[in-house]
DNA sequence: TATGAATGAGCTTTCATTCAT
DNA sequence: TATGAATGAAAGCTCATTCAT
């Protein structure tokens, strides 16, 4: 008996994830009660806590599935055997694209961090600080070889960039005038521009 | 006998407003409650209430402060008769070190806007609304003039530089490697780079 | 094991009901306290607020018993066969004991329905005035039969009637000098001498 | 300097005094708060508290004033020297009439004197028993006469009648169909047409 | 696999009153 | 006479979590 009426098709779980992961990010984590959670989801409070041990165990579940999407597509980028202007520009357009296809996860991950637990906090920012070298290798790559500028720290420049990622969350509407390929391309271009020898 | 007795000789709703915006800016706006803000600050509730309508007005002072002072310092680089790339790289490098002075309050502005009720949040986008046009007419005032390159739209331009100094509260360290001049000019830099024609 | 350990066998939400009634008769509304409440029916606040959305909630709850059950009681007594006279005579005699019965609600009713919120307020007065107008039906029915006299408009009569009925919680005592059943005949029988034509 | 601008001409106390009655009619003495009272009336609380002990001292002069007034006016009906009958129609009518014209009065009275600390409570009761006897000597008098009924005792009768005085408050309407004194005649003949032998 | 009654600590806010000036 | 800052207790309500079934 495959249901498919009310959104019931999707196993529980996923069903759970989806709806706090968008209530979290209309609301906030702390603003988002468990009896919202589960209500809209259509499910019960006891189901909730068989799936998870608790709410914070969902916020992380966000995270985690976030950080793994984001280190895949970057390690395919980052391994292509692509000039390095090419590989960086792929990269950087890359986590533009899919902040935006994801920008639900994108604000609950900068604005809710610091929901977690104090050790759970520690290792997001130890598995988002390996994301944050293998771009910064990239960068250096570039300097060392002379396709860019040395003039700013490679660290600086990453940060730079992941801030306008980070940002796209406060102003990138999906009916703006432009399309997240071409938002994409642009800060791109913004970043290679500024690395320009 | 011109102090009070206890702890300190700033008067009383300062003395809340500074405690407040430390407690929010280190656990955010929802996880700081009452009770304990006036136990650091030394006061109780009622003197709280007797000087601040409610939590939310504490914020909106956070706000109102950042937004005065930030204001104020643009209209000054803007308005000086010095040539354009002069006066967007002054601007561009002030309110990176602006925002490091006061990272607690940049932490809570980009953190906790949306925990303010939707009349006051309006109020706070639409003033922000404001300044950011007037940083952009700087970026477009240059493209028009041929100074700066055209190639991005001056919008785009203005948030990828604002991304990263929303980003300073998240990596920026006093005890790192580099001065808050360092970096703010490091981060200008990289606009007036990336704006090269 | 059919009854849960802690005092009583009666199930959570009556016994929160029964309790609420007797301390807002004994205080009114206002002066209880919800704290006040479940400690003396021996649960919790969080029990409480599973079972009533609200305080108020509690107290529309007796309205809806009181209400349920003089309406029903009324209908009995005017729908018999009886002469007029003795149907009124009746029904005026009955609301008198039932009032006595539980004087509690009564008290109540009378003195805390402006602590309702204005839509509750609305739909209790609503009712009340329904159950009004049937007992009015009655004395026009005898003023045009020429039974009863029409010197008073019936309107009046009838609010001449319930002002001593909400009065009985002011002054009848259980160990006074008068049963509850004397104390209807005599109420009723006033009501039936002074509409004498 | 007389001054009669914004109702400043009237003396403090009588302005607090006024204020108030109408608040705890209008809200409920629980729901009324002393701010609320003093901004009303244009002073401050510390005016009030020069005034007045407490926020208690208040409702019980609204109590003195009330008890004042009608026992005075009970004293001149019953000493007057005319016929039982007529002494009791007049004074029947006129608690009516006194009533309608200080309605606020009356609802604060029978709603609120719960609200009293137990000795003034038992103080306003007492006084209170005395206005309720000399009206009850009167119904005596004309029983013992044989011009008034004796079926009824005549306590009973007496709260028969202050049941619907009480009453008024909850539906007279001074934009009503019947002016207060056509209320106060049909009241009094009420109960005179009750008292008939 | 799921229910939902119950807990208990914590939340923001209100308020009558006091007191130095 | 009057001010208004400050107090401290108590209010109504929310919520993540547990547990017997």
């Amino acid at each position: 008996m495959a249901r498919t009426t009310d959104g019931e098709g999707t196993p529980v779980p996923q069903r759970l994830l989806a709806t706090a992961t968008r209530l979290f990010a209309e609301q906030g984590y702390d603003r988002t009660s468990v009896q919202e959670i589960v209500e809209k989801a259509g499910v019960t409070k006891g189901a909730l806590y068989h799936y998870f041990g608790s709410k914070e165990d969902l916020l992380q579940e966000v995270y985690a599935r976030v950080l793994r999407v984001q280190q895949e597509r970057l390690d395919a980028f980052a391994g292509s055997g692509e000039p390095i202007e090419d590989r960086l520009r792929g990269a950087a357009a890359d986590v533009v694209v899919t902040t935006i296809d994801n920008l639900d996860d994108a604000a609950i991950f900068f604005r809710s961090m610091h929901h977690l637990s104090p050790e759970k906090h520690k290792q997001v920012r130890s598995e988002r600080r390996r994301y944050h070298e293998r771009f910064r290798a990239l960068v250096e790559e570039g300097q060392r070889s002379g396709v860019f500028s040395s003039a700013t720290p490679a660290d600086l420049v990453v940060d730079y960039h992941f801030g306008s990622v980070h940002h796209l969350s406060t102003w990138y509407r999906p009916d703006g005038p432009l399309t997240k390929q071409q938002v994409a391309d642009h800060l791109a271009d913004l970043l290679l521009r500024a690395l320009r020898p």
